[in-house]
DNA sequence: CGATAATTGTTATCAACTATACCAAATATC
DNA sequence: GATATTTGGTATAGTTGATAACAATTATCG
């Protein structure tokens, strides 16, 4: 051990004696970041649980997760797909897909069917309610989620976030 | 149940016949993305991922994490807290909080100290050996995690990116 | 062709992270 | 001084991510 075990709280550095350029914090209240703030990854995390948040919220009556809903885009926009490619996609592991797979055709959302050609394969496609269910959400997300975020930052801001974003999700 | 369970794979939707305006994918090989790639939230995770692998490879030789790297800094820059009020900061639950503490202590990084003030409280410090490791591992987060960043990025972006970020963790 | 390797969906399992209820000790409130 | 609140802690459960292994099927290649 490099301390004493015991704290008389005085030891406390001396702050706002000499006026030194500090974030607004003092002894109580809020506790100063420091350079947590400049950590990318930092606030990346907090506003990525923010934005998750909302999307649940928004997207609430319709019982969707956000990687539920990415499964029903996926399949929407690429038909004929199986399970591993569909999963590889969205970097879900084949083993942890399987149970998603299964809430959500427990939901008539999607189906499994054989495949003609590869009788290992499950071709995935989405159910009539599922169509239906995903048209909904995408409305929901695009008035309510997006939406929010475009009025909070811009569109102009919006649009570089994305970029930028995707940018470090491919190439990073 | 709303489709038949058996796909001829021929009822895949005739893509590149009439030439219409489409992301990069045939038949085969990569899949479309389709309006997931517009979807700020998919970005966002996807980047938190990419940049957290990345944080822990630069940081590896100090066997920090993200979440423990972010609570040494606390410490470092807010002596005389106790768990509640780090936590709380952090996001992070007081229960959960528990066993991150006991790790870090077990490492001899930081240590509780009784306060003098309330009996109930543990006050957090860093130990000299916390502070040499924190001070070790900003160096690899500034020269090899957020180097790279601001290397991919380019310095303005970064800036833009990390100012957006924060609004969004703070705003929404 | 036939032996061997690779793929697909799946199960089982584990680690990590998150969340809630509850408890004893200590403190605050009235 | 009775009651409520706070603090650190335990136990526990849910969620997500990761690995090993397996049967069925298909691909590869001698």
């Amino acid at each position: 051990m490099t301390v004493s075990k015991t704290a008389s709280d005085a030891v406390r550095p001396q702050r706002s004696l000499r006026r030194e350029p500090v974030d607004p914090a003092g002894d109580d209240g809020m506790l100063q970041l420091g350079e947590l703030s400049g950590l990318l990854g930092y606030s990346l995390k907090r506003a990525q649980l923010k934005v998750f948040e909302d999307f649940l919220r928004c997207v609430a009556p319709l019982q969707l997760t956000p990687a539920q809903f990415s499964v029903l885009l996926l399949l929407d926009k690429n038909p004929g797909r199986n399970q591993t490619e569909i999963a590889n996609t969205l970097g879900i592991l084949r083993p942890n897909f399987v149970a998603m797979l299964d809430a959500l055709e427990s939901r008539d959302l999607c189906a499994r069917m054989r495949s003609a050609n590869d009788r290992r394969s499950h071709i995935l496609v989405l159910t009539d309610r599922g169509r239906a269910v995903l048209a909904r959400a995408k409305k929901l997300v695009a008035n309510k989620h997006e939406a929010r975020l475009i009025e909070v930052l811009g569109p102009a801001n919006h649009a570089a976030l994305l970029e930028m974003l995707a940018k470090l999700a491919q190439e990073f």
